[in-house]
DNA sequence: GCGGTGTAGACAACCTGGTTGTCTAACCCT
DNA sequence: AGGGTTAGACAACCAGGTTGTCTACACCGC
């Protein structure tokens, strides 16, 4: 990045993690536009993961992504409007919607499972195996225990 | 994650990566907060770094950070009305104007750039300074080359 | 069986960091 | 002088979050 090249080395490191990051995610989407997902969008297959084989309500699926229940209700909107999951009554509460994936859930997930799959792969082709697990267990150990969201103030990001 | 453990592999490295920036990132902040700092947001530190000593313009900016340059108006006024830069007009082009670095500016870079070092530095200290710089490499080699922003439909993050 | 507390979800307003699209003004080149 | 390119402003919009308020139902103790 120019006006970036005299970077002190502290600096550098969160850029990288960002770009391999995108790196990944945008390669992810552009991957499953050709498999005709275009509408995909990275919060939905994480949620669509997060929801689970059997469904959960939104309030629980807001305290797995670690974000709010409004935030997740949004998401579960939209992944309802892209047909991605479907609500129904939850048994024997009825205030609750069971959020249920749908076939097209399925698919969007496994199609997903599998291009990062493919990635890491590709990836580990080029660095060998043994780094690339290693730089998942140290990524693991530094930024271990984290929600997706940081809560407060902070940005999209 | 709960909800997330029977992740295959591939899904497990964009939410490691993820959660290594955001923790790296929430870790600044709170010690920005600390110093004197407590509305600088992770985008202010990125943009002051790219405006580099001498000043750009804004559209120079946003090609910089890989933004629109609407994107870095933005940026530049929340900059401004924070006192972390100042504009005044371009020599020899009357329509751009320049945006530099006030002191204060120089002093939320150097700060930011003094705490990144030190993250890194206690991360080094975990992992061991020769495994610290080859997930740096590895992750040079693999998101190498790309912009912050992915431009086009790709969302915040 | 009832009352109080807690939780699920809806609704509204707002924020951040982006995006298009449109427009003016200035620059530059022929 | 005129035509294309560029800098910047302005407006509308979007995604993914936040807070705060409100209703309806659940659950627990008495």
């Amino acid at each position: 990045m120019p006006g970036m090249d005299d970077q002190r080395p502290g600096f550098a490191l969160p850029l990288l993690l960002l770009a391999a990051f995108h790196a990944l995610v945008d390669e992810l989407h552009e991957r499953l536009v050709a498999v005709g997902h275009p509408d995909a969008r990275p919060a939905h297959g994480f949620a669509l993961q997060a929801i689970g084989p059997v469904g959960v309500t939104t309030s629980e699926l807001g305290r797995r992504l670690g974000v709010t229940k409004q935030a997740a209700a949004k998401t579960v909107a939209a992944l309802e409007r892209l047909g991605y999951v479907a609500t129904g009554p939850a048994p024997a509460d009825g205030r609750a919607h069971l959020v249920r994936r749908t076939a097209r859930g399925e698919e969007l997930l496994a199609l997903s499972a599998e291009i990062f799959a493919a990635l890491r792969a590709e990836w580990a082709a080029r660095l060998g195996e043994r780094r690339m697990a290693q730089i998942e267990d140290d990524l693991d150990r530094i930024g271990g225990g984290r929600r997706l969201s940081s809560g407060g103030q902070m940005p999209a990001w």
